[in-house]
This record gives C-alpha cells, structure tokens and sequence, in this order.
DNA sequence: CTGATTCTTTGAGCAAGCGCAAAGTCCGAC
DNA sequence: GTCGGACTTTGCGCTTGCTCAAAGAATCAG
C-alpha cells in the first residue's frame, strides 16, 4: 500500500497542531479501506476493536430493533472519527454503520486508543466534543421525534441533510448521496409511503426536486416554514 | 457546614478503589446542598460551572421546546454524578435538571474537574462510562418513540423506573417518587389525557394502581406484553 | 373548614398518518 | 434491448391518539 499523506489529517480537529513526525506516525499505524454505497463498515454488538476516519463519503448509523425496524441514528459526514465506542467506556459498536455513499476511511486498532489519549494531549478533548455534539444531536433528534408532526419532522430531516452535505446546483441544493424514501422514514420515525406523499406534494408545489434517490431542495424557506409548524 | 463522611464516596464507582486521604481531599472541594421537589438545580443554557453528586433524591432532566413543550432526556437515580457537561466538551449545560424528589447533592466547582481527571486515573474512565450508558439510554428512548405506540411507550417507560427506583410494597413495586400524567406523557411524547385513559384501563384490569401522583405496578408480566406490542 | 390550586377523569369528535394493495418507473446487468 | 430488481406513486379505509371541554378529586395554606 502506498504511504498515507500527511496533509489528510493536518486540518482535522483531532489532529490539527501536532508536528509532521506525531502525524507520520499516526498514519503509519493506520490502514485505509474502500467501501461501496450500502456496504457495513461494523456491525451492532461486535467488539470495537477499531476506530476510524471517514476521509470521503457519507456514513449512516443505525440500529435495528427487535422486529427488524431500523432507525437512524446519525449521520457522519466526512473528516469526522467514527466507531469511537472507546470513547463512551464501550467494548462494542452501539450501532451498525453503513456506507450511505462510496466511502474512503482511515482504521486503527483500538490498542492505539490509550496511545493516542496519552500521547497527544488535544485528542481526548477533541473526542469529548465530538461525543458531545453528537448526543446533542442524537437529543434534538428525540425531541423533534416526541414533539412535531411528520411533515415537519421530515423537512428538519432534508434541512439537516442540506446542510450537512448540501451540494449547490444551479436549481437549488442537491443532497450528495443517494437517499430512498425508506431511508428517510427511517431517519423519521415514518413510514416510506407518507414520506413519498409528501414530497410528491412538495414537489408539485416547487419546494423540492427528486427523481431516483436524488434528492434537490428548490425553496429552503418554504422547507423552514414546514418545520416550524407546531404539531 | 459539619464535615461530610468519608463513606458517602467510598462505594461509588468514580471514587471507589480511592485512598482515604485522597477522598477526604475531594470532599473537602464540595459543597453539600438539598432541594425542594420542583427546585431547578440547573438550566438550560447556563455555564456549567459547577458538577454534582446526587447522595439521595431523583433527578429529572428536561429540554424545552421553542414552543414551550417540555420533553425528559433523562432520569438519573442516588449515587450518579450529573451535570458533567465537561466530559462531553460543553461549557454550558444541555438542559435542565430539576429535583423529581427531595435531593441533596453535593457539587463541586468545575475547576476541580481538570485536578480530579489528572489525579485519580479511574475518573476519567468512569465518566466515559457514565456518558455511554446515558447515551445509550437516549438512543433507546429514541428508538421507541420511532417505533412504538403509545401504549408500549408508556408501559416501557413505568417499566424502566420501577427497575431504576422502585420499591417493594406488599402490592407491587412502587415508584418512590411523585409522577403526574403530565410527567408520564413529557416523557413519551404524549399529552396527559392519553396517559390518564391508559392508567385508568390499566388500573380496571389490576395491571397498575395509582392515586395522586404515586403509582403503583401489580403486574410487571402483563406490562411488559404490553411493552412488547408492535406499532 | 374553606377556598385555591393542582391533578385527574371522561366524553365526543376529528384528522393525521398507517396498513394494505396494486401499478408504475427507473436502473443496471447481461 | 430487455429482463429483473429496486424504488416510487397513489388510492382507500381505518385506527390511533389528539383536541376541546368540562367536571370531579385530592392537597395545601391560612
């Protein structure tokens, strides 16, 4: 394989402000992997016995309940570590994470953890604002869940997503990756068909653009007008 | 202010394994207080410039929406520490932690949090466990309000604080602190009428008996079906 | 004891959104 | 190019659980 460059991690909040020889160092104990759209990175339950970097591409992390529902957990957009159980006191994976696009990551074992905590002083801060901003999220997401309707629950869930992962085009802006009407409902607490109703009517109305898991938002106003609605 | 025993600390996990004189250092940075029922130890949004211990009690922490609805995150029972926004990076605190029960808690200065993390090498780790267990308790909650119906909702939740804090009565086990409706239904995303008609079913079939804010679980089997019950 | 307050119960009506079903569309593989 | 599979759309009926409304307990302060 051929040596990792080092200016993929010099502007990564966990790593950034450490000298050339700690990243070298870093890297060399790292390996990078390839993953298809759809393909698991880990699975829930396993023992986290890696951590990683998403270097390009979209993750999704999910749990599947006793009857088989899965519901989204979070979404990981790139440059961000992920799989960090270590972190949470965790010996295995809370959650499964899915490529939800075609994903370059970095991996160590989860030896290296403890070294890296130890070694580099800004890397434990940096991992507890990384959990923290998560379980925010992971918080606001329950909220939204217990207190708004569906249709504002799904335009929070694009307005996440653009902005998140918002690709401009001259029409408006593009989600990045592919997402289906069942991914959706998933991140929703919904079903697909409701989810496919409402863009339908979105899409009548010129809010939203969407052919084939492309999706477009047209009018983020109207998509923040949605949202709000009390519920 | 009578000096506080060394005891209250010497079974709980971030302080046990601790030598005598290093406890004695550590109580003497607290400070011991008690809080009516109702009383707001923290809210959201303020500097977290201080932690806590909760000794005796139940806590309550609440985020309230734009529109003024209130949602539970969390239920945390005698003998946890709280309010440890620095563990997950946050310098204010993510919401509001009210006295469920009559509390006394002891805090601390937040300052005292870098000495205690350098000092004492299983504090680090505890807290990293205390915030994966919370963090999974969230996702949970999540995952059921995605999921389940009302009813399996609020059977899962009187199912979850009888296990955290209930107490063997010759009837059942009952819930040692006061629980309105109103509470029941903010945390399951529900309205208080809803919670009231499914006790008040609950209560004909012998499943639950409740009077003013104490409820009591006769028959944890038959709660559980329903906590079981696809939605 | 009395009045105020907070908590609970119950009814009636209604709408959001789910389940089911069936057909339509797009894409990629061969 | 066409076949198969994955994804999407749409209609209809029905249930869950919300809203609105009003009255009935229990508790507490004075």
């Amino acid at each position: 394989m051929p040596r990792l460059d080092e200016s993929l991690l010099t502007h990564l909040p966990p790593f950034d402000g450490l000298s050339r020889t700690d990243i070298r160092r870093i890297l060399d104990g790292a390996v990078s992997r390839r993953f298809e759209i759809g393909a698991d990175i880990f699975r829930e339950g396993e023992p986290a016995d890696r951590f990683f970097l998403l270097l390009d591409g979209y993750i999704r992390v999910v749990r599947t309940t006793e009857s088989g529902e899965q519901i989204t957990v979070l979404h990981i957009p790139a440059g961000q570590l992920f799989g960090i159980a270590r972190a949470i006191g965790r010996e295995t994976y809370p959650g499964r994470a899915v490529a939800a696009a075609e994903c370059i990551v970095l991996c160590w074992p989860t030896a290296l953890w403890d070294d890296f905590t130890r070694q580099y002083p800004g890397f434990t801060l940096s991992m507890a604002r990384t959990v923290g901003v998560r379980l925010g999220e992971i918080q606001s997401r329950m909220q939204e869940l217990a207190t708004l309707h569906v249709e504002a629950r799904i335009a929070t869930a694009l307005l996440r997503l653009i902005t998140q992962t918002g690709r401009q085009t001259e029409a408006g802006v593009e989600i990045d990756f592919p997402l289906t009407r069942q991914d959706l409902s998933e991140m929703t607490g919904t079903t697909l068909h409701t989810v496919s109703r409402l863009l339908s009517a979105w899409q009548r109305e010129g809010v939203v653009q969407s052919q084939h898991r492309r999706i477009t938002v047209l009018d983020r106003a109207r998509l923040e007008a949605c949202a709000q609605h009390r519920g």
